[in-house]
DNA sequence: TAGTGGTCTAGACCACCCC
DNA sequence: GGGTGGTCTAGACCACTAG
């Protein structure tokens, strides 16, 4: 590693000490985020950055590379680095997804624990879930609200340790479920698979929503898998159709 | 290029020299689709990948990572890369999706043409693709069906060169639009953004699906950006709820 | 023609997992 | 300890864009 690198790392003061290419990743964040960049000026070409920084071009180019996958950035061969527009910025939907996404948006995110308790594992859940019929797991229903007014319902269905113990003021406190059973019981989701449709909403619906019966809303299924990709979670949500479900998908 | 790297390269032969990551990543992709890699056990080492085909270690990274987005393959420190559950793949969603996404699944993907027409850009057309208002463009609707059944309707608006042309019969030869706008007028998509929702079905959507109106059908907005990040396509799309629409998260 | 991103190499060290 | 993936380097050549 050059002077000049080493520096660098020495200057930020982060937890174990965060990868070059993700400390570059953020400095040219920072610049996106800061400078007057309205998108139609290219960044500072690949070989600008590395020797500013002090790295080579090759840790640069996976700073840029981390970017682009999560929609800030886009490259074009010949032309240079540009900053991606800012719609393309708040699609991008992340793993954690509810509080982040909402708040990315500009919304305030909350919920209503409507209930939490330990039952057994069903036929269709054990399946879903790959644990033995009638192993005994946790359910949590909640309401979820945008700046305090109800937009959907979830029902998930999580694996955790025989051991292990959940309660509502804990996912209250802690503000996201995923940050909790990370800590707590080291399941750090890697990668969510959804299903999306449309049905009516039945007469509960309506009441924990607040809408009339029968009005349409938006469904999805969710399997949450391990970064060894084993379930840890099974979710069924129902959104009301004024909240906005986006995707982007990259070619 | 090491020797053994230039009789990899020769004895394929692809159109314009394919990069040797992406050689290498087919060539991992047909392992793990004849094989009989159930997933448990993991590939061959990143080196000995590395040695068997005369690449550097690197490329097979490249190769490695490329099949990840994709969601055929996952990595983890310490203990090696393996196969995808069939779950994840088969969720992947690309931007080509209806034909290719349809296919994947398993079903046989169609389309009736109801309409192709010239019309001057509206106030809220020619905002979202970025053209002068009543500046002509092309719009299309369609019905999509899988095996032959009515699943949705899709009413795209597309931005192309004043002198382009289009007809129905193009469409219908090519298979693919997308393709057809890239092969004719060089529009290539890079990305697409999403927004989903709900709806009922109109007396027009019931007749045009077969389905009774008051129907919940899932709506869907898209943006297709070229790699320039300039709109070419605005659709509105409306499925009916047996189609399932799905999303891969990655973390 | 000069500058940009895209690909590729050969070697090094580190972090992590498992025996 | 031995093997795995994760990070990083310094240099090379290619493909593409633009003046």
């Amino acid at each position: 590693m050059s002077q000049a690198a080493a520096n660098f790392n020495d200057s930020q003061q982060l937890p174990q000490h965060l990868p070059l290419y993700k400390q570059i990743a953020n400095a040219l964040l920072d610049e996106v985020a800061t400078g007057p960049n309205s998108g139609s000026q290219p960044l500072a070409s690949e070989r600008e950055i590395a020797e500013k920084h002090g790295v080579s071009r090759d840790t640069v180019r996976k700073a840029i590379q981390h970017l682009e996958r999560q929609g800030v950035v886009y490259s074009e061969q010949g032309r240079g680095t540009f900053v991606a527009p800012p719609s393309v910025r708040e699609m991008t939907r992340s793993l954690n997804s509810f509080s982040k996404d909402t708040e990315l948006r500009g919304g305030l995110p909350g919920q209503i624990i409507l209930s939490l308790e330990q039952i057994p594992a069903s036929f269709a859940i054990s399946n879903i879930l790959g644990v033995p019929h009638r192993q005994m797991i946790w359910r949590l229903k909640r309401v979820r609200t945008v700046d305090n007014t109800a937009v959907g319902i979830q029902d998930s269905y999580i694996t955790i340790p025989v051991t292990g113990k959940l309660s509502a003021d804990d996912i209250v406190k802690s503000g996201s479920l995923y940050g909790l059973l990370a800590e707590r019981f080291g399941l750090k989701p890697a990668e969510g698979l959804e299903s999306l449709g449309a049905t009516s909403a039945s007469d509960e619906d309506a009441k924990n929503l607040g809408i009339e019966p029968g009005t349409p809303l938006l469904t999805c299924e969710r399997i949450t898998l391990t970064e060894r990709r084993k379930p840890m979670e099974y979710c069924e949500m129902k959104y009301v159709s004024s909240y906005r479900y986006t995707v982007r998908i990259q070619g």
